[in-house]
DNA sequence: ACCGGATTGGACTGATCGGTCCAGTTGTGT
DNA sequence: ACACAACTGGACCGATCAGTCCAATCCGGT
């Protein structure tokens, strides 16, 4: 029954649809966003709603996909320029300066949705398991980048680190959204900055 | 209009009905989480609910104050024992160990609920970001006591660094419920523990 | 026994929820 | 111009939501 666009029109109604629940749910929740609301806000109707969408958990899960999709692209452009100690702390300012310009709000979307979404949505979870999957596998290429040039020791699991940084992320922003002080977070990155900088090749500096 | 009980029964049903609801809400979330399920779950009737608050923020906030009660308290009996390093990597692996033992679900009930609180109940955003307030002291006494006894450099600002730890714990703590992967957290807490281990007092060892 | 406040049961309400349905319009290929 | 599929508007439905209300019950003090 859900079928997806085969016009140029439709494919932009769907879209709009997508993008304003996308808008709702990182300020609101999922559950917390109605249906209405965002037709709304999308200036759409029930019917087109459920001409693209099966129900509710699949607009959901169209949504976790476009943010996944608009955040991963956006840190994967900005991870591909990293090779150095000093740009890894440059992209840290730039997240702790986001969050700074948005008032601690929303945090990480995906970070959100997984936190509302694990327990009680399992495709859902999948689906957030695998953006956090792609996130990671960004954040190990970068250290890879880093390994080769030496700023790593040799023996560096980059997969394990990845993790661990991109953990040390989420919480940073967990902990600044509720505090509504992006301090936080930047003390959480300079910890991940300085953990990654322990790794270092040579015991003896 | 909303009373605290004045009997030992009425204390035992407000005790009731909090600790329900706290259960539920920890497993599907404020929203989702219907006042007629918490009834039925505590054995309890609407009037008995509205006679001790005044509405359901008011519950969500009894139940924050009971789950940072709960959690608060645990940590810290388990965080004065530690003086060590092995200490603390004891710590860190009971926290994996509960992990795995409820199939990575729940996490930290108070990450959750600042998770989906933060942007829409100003109030609850408060209470928890005291919550973590008083966990992160806690970190910082134990971190202190590790600074006295020459573990960490002298010039280790405790403070920032029970931040940084307590954000490792939650983020990985969401990775791991989120990947149903008790692993996601343990490589987290190794690294706040790498992290720890580099702020040793002398550069030359 | 009895009084008064504390406590309890549950029917009820209006609003809102996700979801259904169908008649109407738009756009395109022929 | 015609046909047909794609798309759209919005009334409508049953379920469920938070919250109200009042009569009944419990129970310690006297």
């Amino acid at each position: 029954m859900p079928e997806e666009p085969k016009t140029e029109r439709g494919r932009r109604t769907r879209e709009r649809i997508v993008t304003s629940a996308a808008r709702l749910i990182e300020r609101q929740g999922v559950e917390a966003t109605g249906l209405d609301q965002v037709l709304a806000e999308a200036g759409a109707s029930k019917s087109q709603l459920y001409h693209y969408f099966a129900d509710k958990q699949a607009l959901v899960r169209a949504v976790i996909a476009w943010q996944t999709a608009s955040i991963v692209d956006g840190v994967a452009e900005q991870l591909a320029r990293i090779d150095s100690w000093t740009g890894l702390d440059a992209w840290f300012d730039t997240l702790v300066a986001y969050q700074r310009s948005m008032d601690c709000h929303i945090g990480c979307p995906i970070g959100s949705l997984a936190a509302e979404l694990a327990d009680t949505d399992e495709t859902a979870r999948q689906d957030l398991a695998l953006s956090f999957g792609t996130w990671a596998g960004q954040l190990r290429t970068m250290l890879d980048r880093l390994r080769e040039r030496g700023l790593l020791g040799p023996d560096t699991d980059t997969e394990q680190s990845a993790y661990a940084v991109l953990a040390t992320i989420q919480g940073g922003l967990l902990l600044a959204k509720t505090t509504r002080d992006p301090e936080r977070l930047r003390v959480a990155l300079t910890a991940a900055g300085g953990y990654l900088r322990s790794l270092a090749p040579a015991p003896g500096r």
